[in-house]
DNA sequence: CTCGACACAAAGTC
DNA sequence: AGACTTTGTGTCGA
């Protein structure tokens, strides 16, 4: 049977038109304030974990949960003269969900995007030389880390410490169980979608910038903007390094290049980490065609426990693994050539609830919303 | 029931 | 304007 238009449900509907009437922040660490983004994009939110997004232009409205953080146990991370340093990951799901009766909802075959930025909170004057001089005339908040050197803090298993030269920062996103935490697959879709190779997101570089103590001055940015890192044909292989002409504008990924499109393929194999082999390095890293690998249990059902997800934005401190080795190190990868991703902070969002079938087979539903069994 | 695969069609882009 | 691309989702079989 064919598929009419009149039969076709109209496309995610339009977000919610009233705005939050006062600022707010993605995570604890921020303070008041109500900011115009360089991209034009002002950000507010979370107003009931509602999150707001204004894009420049005469792009809709977007609508994402805000991400909320605890506090980093271990490990820390210090620049060179000990001075500690506070870390903001922002990060949006810029597209792929809806807020439908008062609760987070997406479809398991749609596409989710996921941008994160990473801002240090760094009092300037704290910053050992050379000061970042090397654009004077941005603000402060575009301000990067790269010339500076950064530290993590390893507890060994001897109960001393040891200083480790932090090589680079990167951030990747995972879901997990709302409640028990246990991972839940994301997966990775090229723009063949069925036809093209499916993996995890990868674990890509990114380049902090620096706050002098006023960390909200740089929210998260629309990825359209800023020359974000769009991870959307990032399907190079861990090992293979990245070639000098490689643009994000061109697809990587084709069915010539059986080695690396394996990703999720065998429900045998845990998917190895994923790292981005990209030299280069953005302030803005977006995860698009992110979709959830299987459906939340019970969506809907009366006097049934609701299952939900929630995303996970997870920056990682990129260090030399031979000075890991006698390291109290809980949550880490592996990566290649020998690098060891130190987690250093995460957010997550507040639960979603994710259906995997159309929704069409929801609609006319109670509610709208509800499975009746 | 769930999930992967195939398919159609609307919207966006070139 | 038309071709092509992208993506939401209807449907079906395992």
């Amino acid at each position: 049977m064919t598929t009419t238009s009149a039969q076709r449900p109209q496309p995610l509907p339009a977000p919610p038109a009233f705005l939050p009437s006062f600022p707010s922040y993605h995570s604890g660490l921020l303070g008041p304030l109500s900011s115009l983004h360089p991209s034009g994009c002002a950000q507010n939110g979370p107003l009931s974990g509602l999150q707001f997004i204004f894009p420049r232009a005469s792009r809709a409205l977007l609508c994402t949960p805000s991400f909320s953080g605890l506090p980093p146990i271990l490990p820390q991370l210090q620049l060179p003269n000990l001075h500690a340093v506070r870390v903001q990951i922002n990060a949006a799901v810029s597209r792929g969900l809806r807020f439908e009766s008062a609760r987070w909802l997406a479809y398991r075959r749609n596409y989710l995007s996921i941008t994160i930025n990473v801002v240090f909170d760094i009092p300037l004057s704290a910053l050992p030389t050379p000061q970042p001089s090397s654009s004077p005339l941005l603000p402060r908040s575009r301000q990067t880390v790269d010339n500076h050197n950064f530290s993590i803090v390893l507890d060994l298993r001897n109960g001393t410490q040891r200083v480790v030269r932090v090589k680079f920062f990167a951030v990747t996103v995972v879901a997990e169980d709302e409640v028990n935490g246990r991972p839940v697959d994301l997966i990775q879709h090229t723009s063949k979608r069925d036809q093209g190779p499916r993996r995890k997101p990868v674990v890509a570089r990114i380049r902090p910038t620096l706050s002098d103590g006023r960390l909200s001055a740089t929210p998260i940015s629309h990825p359209a903007s800023l020359g974000a890192h769009r991870l959307l044909e990032d399907f190079i292989p861990m090992d293979r390094p990245a070639s000098a002409g490689s643009s994000n504008n061109v697809p990587t990924a084709s069915s010539s290049s059986p080695d690396y499109t394996a990703g999720l393929d065998s429900e045998h194999d845990q998917p190895p980490p994923s790292f981005d082999s990209h030299l280069e390095t953005a302030e803005v890293v977006c995860f698009e065609r992110i979709q959830f690998k299987r459906a939340t249990a019970n969506n809907g059902r009366k006097n049934t426990a609701q299952q939900m997800f929630r995303v996970v934005a997870i920056l990682y401190a990129a260090v030399d693994e031979t000075e890991c080795f006698d390291g109290v190190v809980s949550n880490a990868e592996h990566g290649t050539n020998g690098i060891r991703y130190l987690e250093v902070q995460r957010v997550a969002t507040g639960g979603i609830m994710v259906r995997g079938r159309s929704p069409g087979h929801y609609a006319d539903r109670v509610g709208g919303g509800g499975m009746i069994q």
